[in-house]
DNA sequence: TGAAAAACCATAAAATCCCATGATTTGATT
DNA sequence: AATCAAATCATGGGATTTTATGGTTTTTCA
């Protein structure tokens, strides 16, 4: 799998399609699934973006924990239960449900961010923001970052 | 086996039949047996629902827990007593038994909730409820969630 | 024979497919 | 390096199909 690199603004038309960058479609054009899988971000107020495979990691990862554990209650609400898995259509394509769009208050134009093995959706200006505080934080803590 | 994921809230009519999401069914289209199956959560005010051959699965791992285990006994009365398998009719709908409905609190309106491997059927506001307590305990616990 | 269940038919709204277009990028050729 | 042709990409709109849902008729079976 490829990864997902820099950032795309695209627009939302009357139907509410958007474009997924080719890029990012480029990532993922090796997979059964023909599309992405798209949760909102419960740390953030945007949209969490992965495919189909990498889901299913999850699915196999929750079998192992038992199929009665109650910890997979929450994850299980909270992942599986918002995932929507959204299919390409012919020019690559997506329809952005409703709810997800309103939790990352995006109404016309949309970022698709890279995240390395995933990405994000934000509206563009709430993106710029937080990212200049990561900016002003990365400055102020100076992480080490080992490799 | 596809996975079961989002959410679809769908309406009960006058009898009784109720419509499994298009997605879902898509995810069984390839089964021995054109339907679901459903029983009544122990844990939760929910029914479960899951494909036949994954009952199978269930069954074989049953199996593992040796034939005198006591709680292959109540395994055994809470699951596969309780399990009732619904065939789909021709536009992909199914009648949920009276006592099912009951034990979810369901009337006129159900919500089939993705659970990966597995789905549930719900009171849709009584869902949202556990949902959002659900995010709470993933915010409060961060819980180590590899994507 | 009468009630319940199953099969059959109909429909409006929503989702998807299909074709078109202008802008931009890429690549080739001189 | 410059120019032109071809391919790619994001975007737009009409046509078609799918989906959820309702109702009617036929079958089953007690």
């Amino acid at each position: 799998m490829s990864l997902f690199l820099s950032s795309y603004e695209n627009r939302i038309d009357a139907k509410g399609r958007i474009s997924v960058p080719a890029s990012f479609r480029a990532s993922l054009n090796n997979e059964k699934f023909a599309g992405v899988v798209l949760y909102r971000s419960f740390t953030n107020k945007c949209i969490e973006g992965l495919s189909m495979s990498r889901m299913e990691v999850l699915a196999a990862a929750t079998d192992k924990m038992g199929v009665f554990d109650n910890t997979l209650d929450d994850l299980s609400a909270c992942v599986f239960a918002d995932a929507r898995p959204l299919q390409f259509d012919v020019t690559g394509r997506i329809v952005i449900p409703d709810d997800l769009l309103k939790h990352a208050g995006i109404t016309d134009t949309a970022l698709f961010v890279g995240r390395g093995n995933s990405f994000q959706i934000w509206n563009p200006d709430a993106f710029r923001e937080i990212q200049n505080k990561s900016l002003e934080n990365l400055r102020a803590t100076r992480p080490n970052l080992v490799i």
